[in-house]
DNA sequence: ACCTGAACACCGTTCAAGT
DNA sequence: ACCTGAACACCGTTCAAGT
């Protein structure tokens, strides 16, 4: 059988979650498929073409209707909602679609975020894809639509404040945890879910509105 | 005359000002320099030190007491404050430093923007120190403990959420000019300088707390 | 249409050997 | 102490030539 661009992005995709992205080179990729590296550039015009491939891929768990296939649900633990406070309501015009959309975007934000953690350097390729090619990625593309349809006054700046905050702390928690499996001291703070989570709700609290941010 | 490293980090940085990370190689250094590639590696262990060394330079005008060094204001355009509101005041627990810390806060993301957005990939450059050695930026150990002063639940986490607003819009916005510079139609939205005070009165919001974000 | 072979112009890092 | 020369093991991309 000949080559495939399906192949070529799948075996892309495998040295990627398997080794990383300094191992993900073409010529690396063509041994692993048998064949030249030439023969690469006949199914993909160039190694970026062929990472917003990939990214698409990383991100294709959530092309569905519901942004969650994320084992979280959507609104953990946050500097907001101190327990036994209300839900937020009546705060200014449509709070039911203001407080879905709230829910959508952290379901989507979070779902995001599993399909990239547990792959190392994703947050690259997606970063990487997404300014190469915007539009590409359906995910992303949703989370605005949803950001728009909440009343958000600039839905691609929000979009892109979500997403750096989604991509910038899998990069530093997946950086942090390859330094502490070469040298086991160090390592100031973990920065995992828990961080991302608190960090989510604040730009959240700040794009929707809500009580001042608890101290503790 | 002999080489320094001091020479070395500033010719890197000179090369990456003026032609961005793709050409600052260990060899195009060492031929600006007019030495052998192995001579640099006598005054630096590896690339990625190098790279710390060129971050802390990027950053080296903020290192005073005051953060600001940029020509901008504070507290510009943003969704809170709207115009006619008196300032924030007595929401909680110690709002003089409260109010102070957010505007500190602000002051600091601004200056750091404004040292980073007209180099290059300083982005990347900075984002790579940071992961790599924590704690050896001045001015992001100064923002840390700002927003400790200020009396934010966990300091670490914020700095990394405005660290990553600032990072990331600095890397959209340079992205976006270099395809625009290559391909002038495109450029879905151009992403400056107001969407990036736009994003951080929103992480601000969250931060401290204000009321609901205007949605016009 | 699809792939090979081979080249072009690069990389970061190391290290014996020189001064 | 500081640097050269040269090597090692790689890169992404192109392209005539084959089938």
């Amino acid at each position: 059988m000949t080559l495939t661009r399906d192949q070529v992005e799948d075996t892309a995709l495998a040295i990627l979650t398997r080794f990383g992205l300094a191992d993900l080179s073409m010529r690396r990729l063509a041994r692993e498929l048998d064949v030249q590296v030439g023969a690469l550039y006949w199914h993909v015009k160039s190694k970026q073409e062929l990472l917003v491939g990939v990214a698409a891929r990383l991100l294709s768990g959530l092309d569905g209707p519901d942004g969650l296939a994320g084992p979280d649900d959507a609104d953990p633990p946050g500097p907001s909602a101190p327990k036994d406070a209300p839900p937020v309501e009546g705060r200014r015009a449509e709070p039911r679609d203001r407080a879905a959309g709230r829910a959508a975007v952290a379901g989507l934000a979070t779902g995001i975020r599993s399909a990239l953690v547990n792959v190392p350097d994703s947050a690259e390729v997606v970063q990487v894809a997404q300014s190469l090619q915007p539009d590409a990625l359906e995910p992303l593309n949703r989370l605005r639509s949803v950001l728009e349809s909440a009343g958000i006054a600039h839905p691609a700046w929000a979009q892109h404040l979500v997403m750096n905050h989604v991509l910038g702390s899998i990069a530093a928690a997946q950086e942090a945890a390859r330094l502490a499996a070469v040298d086991p001291t160090a390592s100031a703070t973990p920065l995992g879910e828990d961080a991302f989570q608190w960090g989510l709700q604040v730009i959240l609290d700040g794009l929707f509105g809500t009580a001042p941010a608890a101290r503790p």
